[in-house]
DNA sequence: CTGTAATCGAGACGGTACGTCGGGTCTTATA
DNA sequence: TATAAGACCCGACGTACCGTCTCGATTACAG
């Protein structure tokens, strides 16, 4: 999470003071304040630090700069997105993808998100670390839903790579929410989110014919 | 594409030296080759002039900001994508798949088109921008593949809602090759984009028999 | 005076805004002003900035640094001293202590003298500022003040190696004022500034006799 | 010397763990060492503390900043300073003189006098501390230059007001020196010496048969 | 021996200033 | 009027020190 990943028991060393836990928890808060009232590009260091109560050193002795901060405030809410049990695959699928749209809206994930993958394009700790923090954590997802349709007979079980077909799954549902979203900006309604399961589930429906 | 659209004359006077024609030309060159080299967020208006022999007055009396110059010098990328006819939906969508994603390896287009969607989720003109001069201009693809596809047959002829659809396939085309590209950081090769095209196929399939 | 001595056609460019020359002025009186508010070392660029109503990069662009800029502010203090013709080498010289004594005693200059002073021990070229703007122009008063006593038959008429003299006068006159005022921090009193003068002048009339 | 004067035993309490007399010796070495490398304005307590391997709360325990730190680390060396019996005054004055102007060449002197002096022109217990450390302590040589002047019959004996010839001798003769060294920057070699030490003597002189 | 109390090293902390960089505007002279 | 040049104001950057604090771990002397 931190340039040492524990708070606590860096670099081996006994003494010295150690790091506030509450600083953390303040700053990561404070991210998320002004992803919202400021949006990605106009926000500071020096504000979030100025919002935290904390000094911008303190800032930049646990986060390498702006960007690893902002993952670390966002990431956390990604890890809401739950599978409830709805019924049916279908319903599974809707009820996900609703709730990934409505995280899509919310303004600190919608300013945050894009500019992140834009900065990771060119540095590649970063790519791993939203890959790490973000993207492979939401993959659960996916692999409960299948697993839970073979569960109930919906799918065939374990088919042959199904890694692999988890991975495209994933990106067709989380790379077409995210470009109806933010991209083509066009709100994902029942309607929209229907046709789209109906579409995928076609597609699924006819891959375990052949 | 320029504040005023043509780059000579503008507002109606007479008199006065006119803009240079080439000076835009070399300008949206600059910014293509800044982007390759520096990426989007080390990118600036200095330096974009400074390789344009060009002053920074020059820049911005013509583009709003980096976030217009950049659209307009990316936009122009995505022009060249075409849809050849390969004889069959399949591989009319493979073809058109693996383009994208060849135009998404590109540097200059990889950081630049996630920074842009990132800002325009704060700047309604921008999006707008982006939406007139890239995203909207590229269904064409899809209207094209689908008109050729009902023309052998393929598909049944205009269902209803051929719009919505059209845009919901643009999305799940574009959105999901995006994400295997940019997010989850994974080559869109021959085995994934053929498995993507048959899981996309299968679902209109489907639907085509509902 | 500034980095490229004149504010005007430095560089032999043409073309380009050229620099305020009412900004020079405006930085020098606030920076002599924040040496009488806060003294040598709680002196900050970015203070003097804010008070001259100019950006910190005006500045740094044309001074190098605190020391180079606080020079310049107050050299133009000691080119107000002046040798009226008091009617004796006794008289002259006790005037121009009393006026140097109260030069030292203004804030600007007691707290930044030493200070740049102490800063040209270890930067060369800012101790040939000091000399340039402040010490070889103040030696003027020594040349004036033995011509005019020769003048008057005081002094014996050009003696052999009369410039080391001067400099051997100017050290021991600006040597003695400088370290009762600053380091000894008593008083330079009428007392004090004739007792002083007696003992330059005894020195001065010994060499003459031999 | 310290904050509490002795090292050990401060505040009256018994019990606790003792201060390191080491320490202090360690600091102090520390600090002339760092102004000899680096100067006065980059000289830092963080720095000093590394070098005295000593953690910095060390320092701030034992003095309040690094004005005192440096003034007690440069106090001693003025100390080394004597007036061997040369035989006259003359050759006596030369002496003092001659060594002074040694110390006045040692890098950590010359860089500290000055910067020290300038801090306490708006500190005055920092001037105390200078005045009581160093400038004070040093009149002894004017002392002993006079006593043993008036015993040799170079001088009548207790003239009215010998203090204030004393401190008017010292300011002069320190004045002089430092204004040659550090100010003028030329160097105090032996025609300069002789030179200088003629003129006092003669204005010693002239005075006497007054 | 056993507290008690002040020391020690380490290093995180809230601050302030640094000197630089980029954004976007302006003011020149020239074309 | 547009242009190249470049100075201008502004605000953020990431770093360096400041002087304070909080740790766990030593010391010493007092009982």
């Amino acid at each position: 999470m931190c340039i040492s990943s524990s708070p606590s028991r860096r670099r081996g060393g006994t003494g010295g003071r150690p790091r506030s836990a509450e600083a953390d928890a303040a700053i990561l808060t404070a991210t998320r304040a002004a992803l919202v009232e400021l949006g990605w590009s106009k926000l500071t260091m020096g504000d979030v630090a100025g919002r935290a109560g904390v000094a911008k050193t303190t800032l930049y002795r646990r986060w390498a700069g702006k960007n690893e901060l902002v993952v670390d405030a966002v990431a956390v809410l990604f890890d809401e997105l739950e599978l409830p049990d709805r019924g049916s695959l279908m319903a599974d699928i809707e009820g996900v993808v609703v709730q990934f749209a409505a995280l899509l809206e919310r303004p600190e994930t919608k300013t945050a998100l894009m500019a992140v993958i834009a900065e990771s394009t060119r540095d590649e700790p970063l790519r791993e670390r939203i890959r790490t923090l973000i993207v492979e954590r939401q993959k659960r997802l996916v692999l409960a839903g299948r697993e839970r349709a073979q569960a109930r007979g919906e799918l065939p079980a374990s088919p042959a790579s199904a890694t692999g077909t988890d991975d495209l799954i994933f990106d067709v549902i989380a790379g077409a929410v995210v470009h109806r979203a933010l991209v083509s900006a066009e709100p994902v309604d029942a309607d929209w989110v229907q046709r789209f399961t109906a579409l995928l589930l076609g597609g699924l429906g006819a891959a375990a014919r052949t």
